[in-house]
DNA sequence: CAAATATAATAGTATTACTATTACAAACAA
DNA sequence: TTGTTTGTAATAGTAATACTATTATATTTG
């Protein structure tokens, strides 16, 4: 993935912005720097404040493209749901073998994040982590079901139907593909995160492909017929 | 479950709390009071002040419990997790068959939760919520690490050590028992999460126990030699 | 019954998320 | 040129929240 593409934007859902960040210098500043610095104190010690100094800008100035730092969270994983879904799609172009299909998609969601030289403001390895770390938080709150009617989900939802259409394409018959990938994709995540600060919870392995394999095996097992 | 024990005490850490609130009628007020409110207006909006207020308490006096509402929030997901464990135990006694015993180990941490008459204070269906809802919240935070230290997360640690060890009676060879049942655990708690708010993420059915069942059939097929 | 201790209430402070208003600067038309 | 519009940013707040210092009141104990 380097290099393919000079010209081309990745597109989030236009409510959860006030104004687009990808259309002024200070608005990739603003995504850069929330990136660098949530990744460093966490979603709940940050805030716009913190980081207009850290951009040399101000607080309300960060207002006037995010009306929240949780929408600024939102438009963070919409961007990485929406990145996630070019990724797969490139992935399985031209693949005519359906086991071949299936175990890329799984890898794609499941492998470790390498960073895309096409998005010079973003760091996509520090994304991955924050979607790991902080995403959730994103969606268990009280208006989850408000913001889920205005599309604010929607990345993370068309990923997890394109891989279940790619285990139908296996077992037609097989009931559960949806509650499988979002088990598979959520999982993954949790397992990164254990074994990075709960080593208990998950299995340790030197093996840098072991979640990925894991999980490889482990749908494959579940959808057979 | 139904009284069984009448004088039966579940034992949370005792570093998670300043004084337990096991031990007095204002204590026990407190943790039915935050269950109720949390379940009620989620975690964010909740306020030592309003459950000072809906108890008929003061906000001084809760922080004589708790250093923090997040505190509070370990607290309850120490004591869920401790009242499971004791759930799990009794549920596997005198079990011998290895093949019943992993089946009724993943329908405990999977099926819905029912309440159980011997704590009358804790409402176990709403807390059961708040596990599912706002427990990630408890450990998706940069204290994680010291906070493991302190072993204010053994319960859901020792949780999954248990019916790791159930999977590998059945199969002593299968390497990743950890990791599969924190995925179950895990994977459980999204797809209730997700049947309520976000249903394109998971696959709805009628069946009350199909959760369950999808994790059964799972755990068996994968562990399978 | 007095001293010690446990418990609770009052009245704060510091910080945070968020906003109302004003200031500036470039672009364009008359 | 001048005046108007529009995009952008800065100043200076407010309301609410997490948390605390101090005082008051019960309860227990010697």
């Amino acid at each position: 993935m380097k290099d393919l593409f000079s010209n081309i934007q990745i597109k989030v859902n236009e409510n959860i912005y006030l104004k687009n960040p990808e259309s002024s210098d200070l608005g990739k500043k603003i995504i850069f720097g929330s990136i660098e610095m949530i990744d460093d104190i966490g979603f709940e010690a940050f805030t716009f404040r913190k980081l207009a100094c850290s951009i040399s800008s101000t607080e309300a100035s960060i207002y006037r493209y995010f009306e929240s730092k949780h929408k600024l969270l939102l438009y963070l994983t919409a961007w990485y749901w929406a990145w996630m879904e070019y990724k797969l799609v490139f992935s399985l172009i031209n693949i005519i073998s359906p086991e071949e299909r299936l175990k890329r998609a799984v890898t794609i969601v499941t492998e470790p994040i390498e960073e895309d030289s096409n998005f010079l403001h973003i760091n996509e390895v520090k994304l991955n982590h924050i979607v790991i770390s902080e995403s959730s938080k994103a969606y268990l709150t009280k208006e989850v079901d408000s913001e889920n009617k205005e599309g604010f989900f929607s990345g993370y939802e068309s990923m997890v139907m394109r891989i279940s259409k790619v285990i139908q394409e296996i077992n037609p018959d097989y009931p559960n593909a949806n509650m499988l990938v979002s088990t598979v994709i959520e999982g993954a995540h949790h397992q990164y995160y254990f074994t990075e600060h709960l080593p208990k919870l998950t299995t340790i392995s030197e093996d840098r492909n072991c979640i990925t394999n894991f999980y490889i095996d482990l749908v494959f097992k579940v959808i057979q017929k």
